[in-house]
DNA sequence: GATGAATGAGACTTCATTCAT
DNA sequence: AATGAATGAAGTCTCATTCAT
């Protein structure tokens, strides 16, 4: 067995190198500079070679989506996993969600800003149920609707205010990245004005100034 | 001098028949994938053609960008025109705006996606003192300062609320746009909560529950 | 008669702007970067007007290397006009031929190194009674002759004398023409000591060193 | 290693063969009208092989100047290997030169008809101190030098009388090669003379005939 | 007399991919 | 497992030339 496992343990690793020396073209460049001599060129290899660990172009382009999108799900969990109605854990987690964005700019732009029907089966978020498939939305959508415990809203608004959330917070991500060279100090204040706005606008709900419409 | 008009005329034509076929192929597949082959194909001339009527390809590239800029300017000026201290027209001006960036999705793709220093200097908005230097900005700045008459808040901050109004509804629009077929309905509904927070999160100002850190 | 006058005149005038601006291009960039649109682009007409004048490209260089040519003519007939026995009046035409060529450096490669049939039929002189059909070969030819009088060397003889004292002096200037940068005072020491030597070698038949094969 | 070694072969023989190709084309049209595809089409292979054996056309055409270059210097080195004292051994050496530019043309016209910088940096002659630098004024130097024994002739004169034999040897060679059809024994009369007058001038030296400017 | 429009041919080059070894 | 060789398709662009106006 350890031998086939060995055999599976190597192949592993290349693609891992492909993959590797893939996303720092695409850092480097962008994605449509990426190409199969560049990566070869990198890590020193045959272009032929990529054929051996991929089909073709497009599955390494897949692979990398999924592994950003397998990172955020970490990250997401992460949040799940805090016990979410209290306040001050929420901002932690939004904050956390924020940062991460911004520490993967590659992977999240790639991965946010792609209109594929397969990467937007992972990653849609305005439809109607959203909450219930995203897990992200869903952690939003859980936040906002304990906040209301007690208040006669309905599940669905409670959905939109989670997508608000959702896309306002995608916004200011996006902008940030677009605009490079924002200060760290200036992203910082935008970031956690944008949290205290947030958190005002839910409990805004809770004040019952929202009125089904 | 009717003559030399109709071949002006004419030239501008062909302009616009290139810039077009090339707004198609964007929008079906995306700039990367612009070519000038295409672009020929589609409007059934030599490829030879398009450079009687642009230098090269970047200058037709910069020509879309320019033209999208440019709807984007007079709707902004529009905007501006508004009266914008009352609340109704204000909601009507942030409307408008969603609704004008949604019927034309590439342009605003193409220009507020876009990284470049040069496209940067028209639509860059995080930086301090942004409010000051970009129309769209500065009017939001300006109903959100007249809805504070009387409260003493700094100008960094309502610059910041300002800004932050931007990112949301950026990210909103850009999020309609990668995910293509959310139905209208649902996408109306959306916005018309998404203003509404907004004006909400506005009137917590006047309201008070804000102070300067 | 005038009108079908100053048409002429007009058209002659227009060839030789033509001409001139190809001149021009040829001189900065080389023969073969010369283009239909880099002439009209210089004389600020429409590439189209240059088959009014001239049937193609190749008219037109033709046109120039005969142009070119036609200058060595007058030169080289001033050349013939010099009662050439006088050894001094030699050594002043050598010299005009030296700085003539060196003052019109595109033409004198374009024509000198020019290796198709037609031209080689105005330029070729390495031939057996080449000295008879050149204007310049024949001035020589004549020159040495008269330095024998009284010896008996055949025509021959002479003839190769003669073409000789042609290559040589075309290598120096063709070096001289190649070689862009030699200061001035360098390359009038070299035509100095190369018309000395091209004296003394003739002097040497007068001396009698020589003896037919 | 005799696998590689068959590999290294096997791509030498391709580069030979492009670049066989390659002058086979300059020398029936010229340089400038060398293309990678008529490359391509001589040796039944498509275009883009070219890239897996030179980086750009540039590379070829470089390649090509280098191995003519780089047989010149074979031949220099002979030529320095002859003691040239002896003046039958200069006149072999002298005619060794010419037979051998003769028997390359394309590749004597194109590096010493070049202009440009790069190689004018090895094949310049005519400035001051030339003889040191140039393999083959140098030897031409020593010869004449051997010649001077017991006469005051300054460095700087040999140094002309040098340079002037070599643009005199390469004004006939070029004309030979330009005239391209110069029956052969013409060409050899030619030559023959054009020794004859080079020793006889050097000669001159050694007669005391002159002097000093 | 002059031109703008148009084109076919061809230039160099990059790319993803296949295949025999 | 890895590679070098090879290619077809496509990319941008320049050019000489023609033609209707």
């Amino acid at each position: 067995m350890s031998i086939k496992d060995r055999k599976e343990r190597e192949k592993e690793d290349m693609r891992n190198l492909i993959i590797g020396a893939a996303n720092d073209i695409i850092h480097k460049e962008g994605l449509e500079k990426l190409s199969i001599r560049k990566i070869t060129d990198k890590i020193e290899y045959s272009p032929a070679i990529i054929y051996h660990y991929f089909k073709n172009k497009e599955e390494i382009i897949n692979c990398i989506m999924k592994i950003g999108y397998g990172k955020f799900l970490n990250v997401l969990a992460s949040v799940q996993d805090y016990e979410i109605s209290a306040e001050e854990k929420f901002e932690k987690s939004l904050r956390g969600y924020i940062k991460t964005a911004l520490e993967m700019p590659d992977e999240y732009k790639i991965v946010m800003l792609n209109s594929s029907k397969k990467v937007l089966e992972h990653t849609s978020t305005l439809f109607k149920g959203a909450s219930k498939k995203r897990q992200a939305l869903n952690a939003l959508h859980q936040y906002i609707k304990d906040n209301l415990k007690g208040r006669d809203i309905s599940d669905t608004t409670v959905e939109l205010a989670a997508q608000l959330v959702f896309t306002s917070t995608f916004g200011l991500i996006i902008r940030i990245l677009i605009e490079r060279d924002t200060p760290n100090d200036q992203q910082d204040i935008l970031i956690e004005y944008h949290i205290k706005f947030i958190l005002n606008g839910i409990r805004l709900f809770k004040g019952g100034i929202y009125s089904e419409k």
